[in-house]
DNA sequence: CTCACTTTTCAAAGCGCTTTGGATGAATGT
DNA sequence: ACATTCATCCAAAGCGCTTTGAAAAGTGAG
């Protein structure tokens, strides 16, 4: 059922009934509900195609996925942040396009996604330090947003970020507070904005505190359970092993608790835990007390802010760039507690 | 850049500019490379609305996310299943759209992608006994394919799906031959069919071995980490806690774990744990030892699986239904361990 | 009843592509 | 020399919608 056979049967044309449907005032009331009727009647569903051609917009909103080469992990939180920015997408009448690509051509991915008119704007997850995607999209003109910031890029763009070093900065000085020296900071890669932010943050509560943090217990990589296990695991094997650890990750904390349960030590007591939480809906940080004590920001509200964020974009690609910091909340749960009295430090 | 411009700089017709892109026969070598060339140069892309109004192929495929206003989880395999699939569309040229739809409108979701002309097929997730959607999705004539399958549907459709229960089947059977009596189901949603399944190869170990399992020990909800941990709780309080527990998720599984430790338990020593691992790309089961013992299956391998057989199925929408049925592999880790001898049982 | 104006409807062009049904000219066979 | 074939290329139609510019119908004032 098109358009054509539409009008035929209401013996109206296709112009009026396209007005009709899409709400202009150039139609009576009287054929709106005719033509209404009809089309509910029939069955009747523009196509998306041909509407898109006539219109010059998709609506449709691109992500690329890194289907990467490198490392073959898919972020957990991705499932959040695109529930959050699909909903927001349909309340508004877009659909979510994804494209995957491998590290070598996700520029080309982007490139290829708005030129050929599939979508109306794009979301750059997971930006590095120096991000050079931002570059390429701004002179592509296409609107886009960018979940996180990224260092180094001076050009100006939309972006929807965690305050990452302020709220490392407010966990480190808690444990500090506490009375822990030795900090473990277990973190994401580091060429990812978001983990430079968090050491950064990390770094300056020990300079606000007139400390400096031991090198060797900040470990850095791709935020998986093996990986905080595995770390944990080396670090209690050092001759000064931390009294707490600091993690970018509830995944990579659940491997931090594994490891120290092995070693018979109890969490908050003998070594304390915060980690960051972006508040996925499968891995609550419990329900009444939190598991761990951690900084949290829902990433699925991010993703909805963001979707938010983008539309506005797309329908004034000449306002000014806005951004949006958000706050994370420390929420203190078990998994903190006083530095033990340890002989020698 | 449009055919159209492309074409004029070319001083060709559109039609031949057209054929030399798309490797028709009846163009010479010689102008083929020379509009390559120049499609290249002048970073020429078809407009794929165009394309696909007249080609009447949207090169699209569409997956539904239950934006779920019941329950706010979104599933933790999405993820892998999508990158799997993702992978293999891109292979094939075809783009991935997403739409959310709350749990009253996912049929008309699924209606509009298709009836709009937006996806030329899509892909089913996570269905439930008597999938009402299936009906809906065969009657409306889009190509089609189900992760999963769904007892009580007995229209014939193509599905991927994992032998969920052998597979617990084998795993129930695996704690029968440790000893183990008072064997604990912490099972997924029961009105999914990959749960209900999973409880029937639970329940046919204990009847094979002329036992008769404790219903009071099969426990069925969201498979959250908060959930296993909750129900692990309950049981270990009971006047015959289970010696072994099968768990459905390996996000509940860490629930389970940490339940155990907070009871002074040791996996694998007091209580024996095997968990279904979807092999998640960010939660490996441990890197060489596996650290819990499991049936696992790569949800991603099935999203790549899934692609493929509704690609094929887009291309030939006559050809008779396919299925397939993945076999999981039991892997044997330190989860698991003969049954405590035990006073009373 | 006519004029000016508003309301309602329409025919046709256009969005950028593919594809049908020729046209053109060169090459081949006789 | 002619007819025949083949390799290249092209003009134009069509995909299903929106939108422009104009026409028809209705309305009230004079």
């Amino acid at each position: 059922m098109n358009l054509k056979q539409l009008s035929e049967i209401l013996g109206l044309s296709q112009t009026t009934v396209s007005r009709a449907l899409n709400g202009y005032p150039e139609v009576s009331e009287d054929t709106r509900t005719r033509v209404q009727a009809a089309a509910h009647k029939h069955g009747y569903r523009p196509n998306s195609r041909a509407k898109g051609l006539a219109t010059g917009r998709s609506m449709v909103i691109g992500h690329v996925i890194p289907s990467s080469s490198q490392h073959e992990m898919v972020n957990p939180i991705f499932g959040d942040f695109v529930a959050g920015a699909v909903k927001k997408y349909s309340e508004n009448g877009y659909d979510l396009m994804f494209t995957s690509a491998d590290d070598t051509s996700i520029e080309r991915a982007y490139r290829s996604l708005f030129q050929r008119g599939a979508v109306d704007g794009v979301v750059l997850q997971g930006p590095k330090v120096n991000e050079p995607r931002i570059e390429v999209l701004n002179r592509m003109g296409v609107p886009f947003i960018v979940h996180g910031r990224s260092t180094g890029v001076d050009v100006p763009y939309d972006w929807v970020d965690v305050n990452n070093k302020s709220s490392f900065l407010r966990a480190t000085r808690f444990l500090i507070d506490l009375g822990h020296r030795r900090i473990a900071l277990i973190n994401g890669l580091e060429d990812m904005d978001f983990a430079q932010r968090r050491r950064d943050g990390y770094l300056e509560a020990f300079g606000q505190a007139g400390l400096s943090p031991d090198t060797n217990l900040m470990r850095s990589a791709e935020m998986t359970e093996v990986y905080g296990h595995h770390e944990t695991q080396k670090m209690l094997c050092l001759d000064d092993p931390p009294t707490a650890i600091l993690c970018s990750s509830m995944i990579s904390a659940i491997g931090v608790r594994r490891a120290l349960s092995e070693n018979g030590l109890e969490m908050g007591a003998d070594v304390s835990v915060i980690a960051h939480d972006d508040d996925l809906s499968y891995l609550k940080n419990g329900q009444d007390v939190p598991i761990f004590t951690a900084t949290r920001s829902s990433v699925r509200q991010a993703g909805e802010i963001a979707a938010d964020m983008l539309i506005k974009r797309i329908k004034a690609p000449d306002d000014p760039v806005k951004t949006r910091l958000l706050e994370a909340e420390l929420v203190v749960g078990r998994s903190t507690g006083p530095a033990p009295n340890r002989l020698l430090s």
